[in-house]
DNA sequence: TCTGCGATCGCAAACCTTTGCAAAAGTCAG
DNA sequence: CTGACTTTTGCAAAGGTTTGCGATCGCAGA
């Protein structure tokens, strides 16, 4: 039923090579049969078979894309700029879903089933063990919005999350709060552990601050308004907090306004991530942009530059994140 | 370099069609043959091949989820849900961006080359030409968040528009608002316009209300926001909106309460989708709930019959929607 | 006209699996 | 033990493409 290369080839009158060479970029064809070879194409309507060419070249031009959150509206933004990216580059996306797997084995055997040619993680918090299980079955792996270690076991692309505790420190302290806090997301993920160090390290530094810190249970807006709402409640606040994600501070943001406070005035917000809400004019949430075009296009760069040379040893690349100045933090001094 | 079913059927001491049929369900293997075979397997750490099964089957269990909107927070739950139900099939998501793509024939081209073995467009804004291209293909395909029409050229499943508006309708009226109005999306989009016909058709049997209508410019916060500011300023409002969007309502609410105006004291705020974001502490929007989990679940099931006789006669499948109790209406009176 | 040399071309094998068919093995009754 | 079955098994072809290799072509120079 379909047209195949051999139906091509007997209407140009040409052999089967001749026209995989046609469809073959660099490839030896001269003009003519080029010319005979498109013209029979088009009038057949001839698509070339992406999986008999996977077959016999080893490459399928399938990234798997792994991702396990599928809550945070930055994903969805994410998963946008990666399609697009790959499409771009003549690579296709193979979507699979992670939420509530734990068994990377089976991750590994979908993955393998599809020859992917890379496999992009797109998550902060997937256990790493995913990642090196999929290394281990010889893919090359890149981590995104992952976490940079000493001697990194696959490829990392993300953002300095010790760096980017120090900037919120720093954005508190040049704007003359001295009491404040770090509003996290669950205490195990390592961003989260990340960003709290280097806030604590830089503050240090600043001897009349006093810092605390708590943990919304989840990135999620109801934990990150409870938390803000039993911080209210315990009638010990500070005069800003630092969340570790914006839809953390935006739940944070909805407790105070409940409470009847006003923000900046009488408590700080700083959000982490600058998601396209972030900017609504209902919410306008100071915060730290995480780069999130550049990560996902070194991603790509990076698993395409894997595919060609499996082995390379595995880097980290971290950008750098910068304020975007909005309306749920006092201006400098 | 990779495991074949070669080196299975050799490792087991049988032959590659034993190894095969062990792997098929149904096939014809004694007990006996399939242990070994599955020993074999194990010990080399076999996946089969998605590839050459596809070439041989001529079904790849691929299945091209087409989408063009990546800015409504609404279809990270939608991709969410195609995903896990895919693979739960055993299906896998290829996922196609359809952002700023006007021409059918790109598309077709790259879902053929992967020879899905279906086509599901999650979009209600698509234009029909795509889905009729991937028709004429001869993909099956499955329009979900599609409009019904009178004689359906592709499978449709999603919501009766028409009635929807209809049902915003007997919300105001039996709420006793007798000002109302409608605030859709972008005029053309037909899903708009069923919206607005329904809403209009319903009210005219109440010939005690007046009403009125406006458009966005797009299904997003800014525009929803843009168009109540505009209708506040003219000074001239309706007692309640029915908007055709929550991420409308929600730019409508911002608007709204910036004009220092109480919802629903002043103005009552009708959203329609019920996204997650409907639900958070500060907007607690009243809308209308298009059930999502249904529609996905239909649309697949939809797909994999079709694959299997891909000539069945279109049909649409609408679900009923409801009424999402909150806090920008009044209360049944 | 003949030689030499690239450029182009076609053959056929290879990639990995499925499946129709026929042969082999197993089962069971008589 | 035989014959009539049924179940299991292996062979080989098929599916669409790529590619190494040897053959052919066109053309320039002698």
């Amino acid at each position: 039923m379909p047209i195949t290369l051999k139906d091509v080839a007997e209407r140009a009158g040409v052999s089967r090579s001749a026209v995989s060479r046609a469809f073959t970029p660099g490839a030896s064809v001269s003009p003519k049969t080029r010319r005979k070879v498109e013209k029979a194409a088009r009038e057949l309507g001839y698509a070339p078979s992406a999986l008999a060419s996977a077959l016999s070249t080893g490459r399928t031009r399938l990234i798997g894309l792994v991702a396990n959150n599928f809550h945070n509206p930055l994903f969805l933004e994410v998963f946008d700029r990666y399609t697009r990216m790959l499409q771009d580059r003549g690579l296709r996306p193979l979507l699979v879903n992670l939420t509530e797997e734990t068994e990377a084995a089976n991750s590994v055997r979908l993955l393998r089933q599809y020859s992917v040619d890379a496999v992009i993680v797109a998550s902060s918090t997937l256990p790493s063990g995913f990642a090196k299980a999929f290394r281990d079955a010889g893919l090359p792996v890149v981590h995104a919005f992952g976490r940079r270690t000493a001697s990194p076991e696959v490829h990392v692309v993300g953002i300095d999350n010790v760096e980017c505790g120090r900037m919120a420190a720093r954005t508190f302290v040049t704007r003359g709060y001295r009491r404040v806090a770090f509003l996290g997301g669950p205490e195990h993920a390592t961003s989260t552990r990340d960003r709290l160090s280097g806030f604590l390290e830089e503050l240090k530094r600043h001897s009349d601050t006093r810092v605390s810190s708590s943990f919304a249970t989840g990135y999620t807006f109801d934990a990150g308004r409870a938390e803000m709402q039993r911080i209210l409640a315990s009638g010990n606040r500070a005069e800003a907090y630092f969340c570790g994600d914006d839809v953390i501070a935006i739940g944070a943001l909805s407790a105070v306004r409940d409470a009847a406070l006003e923000v900046p005035r009488d408590i700080g917000l700083l959000g982490l991530n600058d998601m396209e809400m972030a900017g609504w004019a209902n919410i306008d949430l100071t915060t730290i942009r995480q780069p999130i075009p550049e990560i996902i296009a070194a991603s790509v760069d990076l698993a395409i530059a894997c595919i060609d040379d499996s082995d390379r040893t595995p880097e980290s690349r971290l950008f750098p994140c910068d304020i975007v100045e909005r309306a749920t933090l006092r201006k400098p001094i």
